[in-house]
DNA sequence: CGCTGTATCTACCGGTGAGTAACCTTACGC
DNA sequence: GCGTAAGGTTACTCACCGGTAGATACAGCG
């Protein structure tokens, strides 16, 4: 028996504070994506990110500080990721193509950031969903600048049938309600999904029924 | 002193099982819907309900059973009444129409149903779910058979851009989240959000900044 | 090779809340 | 009336988890 004494475990090497907090928050986005904030735990934050508990609290705060630093680091993230698709001297219909892209790429890529933002962030009540909010207003805003300009250059005035805000909620509720749908349905490609998301709110029932369809134009 | 020897704060008159189950169950939605399953109390559910604690352990359950039974009775309330709304001899638009009529009605009439059904219940994982993912379903497919039915009476088979069950989808995403979106606007009414819904999803951007409108028909 | 500060850990406390055992109390049938 | 079973309660246990105090190891400098 070579008694290695091998005395804890083992003792996490030391690092730089800015990487343990990446590892830190890394496993805290994992952990409440998967458990939600109140059933995760903080022991097995401190387990996942291969770290004590202490240094948790040390580094980021109690729970609710740490589920706010995860919030904020996706929701800055995501938006990123939808302005870089976004081409600003393009069609409104081909700029909300870019951005269903992006916004389905990034989805794809960050299923945890997704899950974090769009189903836990949102139940939990106080400082969080506020939090969220200013996410899904920001993403409104965005979408409903593109429809009130292509309205009323259109000379399109606001009108009971005609909500900029309303119909760019509406819109942004079917993306997000579909990119859950995704979430059990994935053999879906992204771009699928854009396109029936696409063909569904530029053309509308009416025109689909009738055969019409919508295309991407040339990049 | 008049010494009243009022004994304990007050006891529960007796009441039949089956009134006493729907009280519970009452007090169990109002509580849930203001607090998500986790930070819910049963302390508080048998406070709100009148009734002491072992009462709710013998008539419903766990905490896990009383949730469940709270999200099926909500669902059956919901569909039925959406159910009731539709008219089934009339155009697949018209259709529609009243179905998210009776849809938003009933979230007007019932808001802690809804925040139950619809933001507790989804991100608490296990047995519920799969719960919620039955009603969720239900819907799309009767959404899907109003749409496959309107486009393959015009012969229009599935492809690329057109999947019936997607377009479902998104349309029920899309009204959900409108509920949603409702629930911090509440200055709007019912049947202008059916509207908003209803011109976006049928004529689609494209029409609505040409300026066209789509209103319902006569009754 | 010690000294020191900082990174990291072990080991605990205390509150909260699910669930239960044992007891009381009243309506109702006979 | 009176027995009894269903309705109802009090008062507890116990596990889990957020948060922390205080000990420990390690890098870098004199």
């Amino acid at each position: 028996m070579t008694e290695d004494v091998r005395r804890s475990p083992e003792r996490a090497k030391r690092l730089p504070r800015a990487v343990r907090e990446k590892q830190i928050l890394d496993a805290a986005v994992s952990v409440f994506s998967r458990h939600g904030y109140h059933s995760a735990s903080m022991d097995e934050v401190s387990e996942v990110a291969g770290v004590s508990k202490p240094m948790i609290y040390s580094y980021l705060g109690a729970k609710e500080d740490l589920f706010l630093h995860c919030i904020r680091r996706e929701a800055d993230r995501m938006l990123e990721a939808v302005r870089a698709g976004i081409k600003p001297d393009v069609p409104p219909d081909m700029q909300l193509w870019h951005g269903l892209r992006a916004f389905y790429g990034f989805v794809a890529d960050h299923r945890e950031s997704w899950l974090v933002l769009h189903r836990q962030a949102l139940t939990v009540g106080g400082p969080f969903a506020s939090e969220v909010d200013v996410l899904r207003t920001t993403a409104i805003e965005l979408v409903s600048g593109l429809v009130v300009s292509a309205g009323s250059r259109k000379g399109l005035a606001e009108q009971a049938e005609f909500s900029g805000e309303g119909l760019a909620a509406a819109l942004v509720g079917a993306a997000e309600s579909l990119a859950d749908w995704w979430l059990d349905h994935s053999d879906v490609s992204d771009a699928v999904l854009a396109s029936w998301l696409m063909n569904l709110i530029w053309l509308g029932f009416n025109d689909l029924v009738e055969g019409e369809v919508w295309r991407p134009t040339e990049p």
